[in-house]
RNA sequence: UCCCCGGUAGCUCAAUGGUAGAGCGUUCGGCUGUUAACCGAAAUGUUGCAGGUUCGAGUCCUGCCCGGGGAGCCA
C-alpha cells in the first residue's frame, strides 16, 4: 500500500518535472543569463571557500535554499553542498537577474555570479551580491519540495531521505562520518594493520542464528549475510599478523531503537600473538584518533550540528578501566537492580558512561554471557578475556571484543554447545589445528561512534541510507 | 515476540460525542536589508482500514494495518 502510493506520486512528478524542462528551454530566450564573457571573467568557488575571495567577483553553481522576498530586493539563500550562502539582487541594479530568482521554489538548481562581500546581515558573514543568475532546473510549483524549513517528523523525512540528507545539518553529519572513517583507517595502517576485506555472502552464523539474512544463492544454495567478519579477520591474522576489516555487516534484529540498524557497518581489527590489554590499548587509540581527527578537520561542521566541541576535545587515552566485577559494584551502589552475572542493557550503560567524562572499558565479562570463540580467563575460569567500549552521553557500547579461544578442543565443546552447524565452522577450525596462537580483536561500531562524536539522537542520521526494521526505502 | 505512544490538508499540529481548523508550503497582491522575513487574500480533507454503539463519531468500543519509542539481543 505505501510503497504503491509513493510509486505513484514519484511517477507524476517526474512526469511534471520533464514537462518543466520543456518549458525552461522554450524560456532561455526571455530569461536573462550572463554574458560569455562573465563566465570566463569569473571563477566557480565554492561556499566553504568564499571568504578569501572577499570582494572578487565569483560564481557559485548550486540549489536555492530558501528565498526572502522583500518588494524590489530579494535575498535568495544558497547551498552548493558545502555550506550555504546569503545573495542579494535589487530590480533596479540587476533586473534580469532579479526577475530570474523572483518568486523561484526551493531547490531549484542555480547558478549565480556576483561579488562577495563580508557582510554582519548576512548568515555566515558574506553575502554574494548578484550580477547573473542561471536557473539550470525550476522546481514546478504544481510539485514544490517536500522538504520545509520547519520541523518534520522522523517517518516523513526518512521517507525523504534521498531528498534530507540536502539540508545542511544531514549534510555536516555526513562529511563528519567520512571524516571519522578516514580517521580510523590511518590510525590503523599506521599501527601496522593491513585491511583484509572480509566476505559479506558467508556460509554460517558467527553471532546468533536468529539474526541471521537468508539469501538465495547459486543453483539452491543458501547463504547469508554477514553479522561480522571476526571470524576472517581471525584466518587473515594467521596469515599477515595484524589486520582488521571494514565493511557493512547484517543483523535481522527485531529491535527498533535509536541505537539499530540492520545494516551497519564495522571496523574489525585482529592481531596474532595479542592479548586482551593490546586489544584495549588498541581500541582506546583508534576511538581519540578518530574524535580527535574530526575535532581538528570537522570543527566548522560539529559547529553545524550543534556539538560541544570541549566534550570531544578531552577524548584522549588513557579512557578509565573497571572490571565487570566492580561495574556491577558501581551500578548496585547507584541503586540498580543488577545482580552478578546479569548482562547490561540500555540502562545500565547509559548509568555507567555517566560515571566519566571519556568512553569507558568494561572487561572480563562472565564467560556465559558472551560469544563461544570468546577465550576464558585462567585465573578465574568463569570470566572471558572481554571487553566493551560504552561511549560517555548514553550513546551505548561502540566497541565490543577480547582475546579469543585458541584451543581446539575447548572451542569444538563450545560451537556443540551454542547448537551451532560444526560443518560450516571446519576451516574456523582449522586455525587452531595449524599453528594455533593466542590472538585477539574488536569490533567498533562506526554508526554508534558517529551518533556519539555528532551527538545525534538517532544513528539513522549517521549513515546515508539507513536500513531498519521495516524500513528499506528509498 | 512483548510493553507504551501515535495515525486529521503536501508538512507540523488543533478540534467537551454536535458546522473539520491554524501555521507553514502553493496561488494572487503588497513591501529596498531580509534573518525559518513580514502584511493581505485564495485554493486545498475518503480524519489509516473495516465493523459496532449513538438522533449524531475525528472523538467511544472491537478487530486489523502502518509508524515511533523501549524491552529482549547486540555494534
Amino acid at each position: 500500500m505505501r510503497f504503491a502510493r509513493r510509486s505513484t506520486g514519484w511517477k507524476s512528478l517526474r512526469r511534471k518535472s520533464a514537462a518543466s524542462t520543456r518549458i525552461r528551454v522554450e524560456n532561455f530566450g526571455a530569461v536573462p543569463f550572463m554574458s560569455q564573457e562573465a563566465q570566463i571573467k569569473a571563477p566557480v568557488i565554492t561556499i566553504d571557500h568564499a571568504a578569501e575571495h572577499a570582494g572578487q567577483v565569483a560564481t557559485i553553481r548550486g540549489w536555492l535554499y530558501n528565498l526572502r522576498e522583500s518588494g524590489k530586493l530579494l535575498f535568495p539563500i544558497f547551498r552548493d553542498g558545502t555550506g550555504v550562502m546569503q545573495g542579494v539582487v535589487s530590480v533596479r541594479e540587476q533586473p534580469q537577474a532579479f526577475e530570474a530568482l523572483k518568486g523561484l521554489t526551493q531547490e531549484s538548481s542555480v547558478i549565480v555570479t556576483g561579488k562577495i562581500q563580508a557582510e554582519p546581515r548576512a548568515p555566515g558573514g558574506y553575502e554574494i551580491q548578484i550580477h547573473a543568475a542561471e536557473v539550470v532546473q525550476k522546481v514546478p510549483e504544481s510539485s514544490p519540495y517536500p522538504i520545509q524549513l520547519k520541523e518534520h517528523g522522523v517517518d516523513f523525512l526518512l521517507d525523504q531521505r534521498h531528498l534530507w540528507i540536502r539540508t545542511p545539518r544531514q549534510a555536516a553529519i555526513l562529511r563528519i562520518r567520512a571524516e571519522a572513517i578516514r580517521a580510523a583507517r590511518n590510525y590503523m595502517d599506521s599501527q601496522g594493520y593491513t585491511l583484509t576485506d572480509a566476505p559479506i555472502f558467508t556460509p554460517a552464523a558467527c553471532e546468533g542464528t536468529t539474526t541471521l539474512f537468508e539469501v538465495n544463492y547459486i543453483d539452491e544454495q543458501k547463504a547469508y549475510l554477514t553479522q561480522s567478519g571476526q571470524l576472517y579477520v581471525e584466518a587473515t591474522a594467521a596469515a599477515l599478523g595484524k589486520v582488521y576489516t571494514f565493511g557493512p555487516t547484517f543483523r535481522a534484529e527485531k529491535s527498533k531503537t535509536r541505537r539499530h540498524l540492520t545494516e551497519f557497518w564495522m571496523l574489525e581489527p585482529e592481531a596474532a600473538f595479542a592479548h586482551l590489554a593490546d586489544m584495549m590499548d588498541l581500541g582506546e587509540g583508534l576511538v581519540s584518533a578518530m574524535v580527535q581527527s574530526v575535532v581538528k578537520n570537522r570543527a566548522r561542521e560539529l559547529g553545524a550540528v550543534g556539538r560541544d566541541l570541549s566534550k570531544l576535545e578531552e577524548i584522549a587515552p588513557p579512557f578509565p578501566r573497571i572490571t565487570y566485577d566492580d561495574a556491577v559494584k558501581v551500578l548496585q551502589k547507584a541503586g540498580n537492580p543488577t545482580k552478578w552475572g546479569d548482562d547490561f542493557g540500555g540502562d545500565e550503560e547509559t548509568l555507567l558512561s555517566k560515571e566519566f567524562d571519556k568512553p569507558v572499558i568494561i572487561h572480563r565479562y562472565p564467560a556465559a554471557m558472551k560469544a563461544f570463540y570468546m577465550a576464558t580467563d585462567m585465573e578465574r575460569p568463569d570470566l572471558s578475556l572481554s571487553f566493551d567500549m560504552i561511549a560517555p552521553e548514553g550513546f551505548g557500547e561502540i566497541i565490543g571484543g577480547g582475546e579469543r579461544q585458541s584451543d581446539y578442543d575447548t572451542l569444538v565443546r563450545r560451537i556443540r554447545e551454542s547448537k551451532l552447524p560444526e560443518e560450516a565452522f571446519q576451516w574456523y577450525l582449522d586455525l587452531r589445528r595449524y599453528g594455533s596462537v593466542p590472538h585477539a580483536g574488536f569490533g567498533l561500531g562506526l554508526e554508534r561512534t558517529v551518533a556519539w562524536i555528532c551527538g545525534t539522537e538517532h544513528i539513522r542520521e549517521v549513515i546515508p541510507f539507513p536500513r531498519m526494521l521495516h524500513r528499506v526505502y528509498p
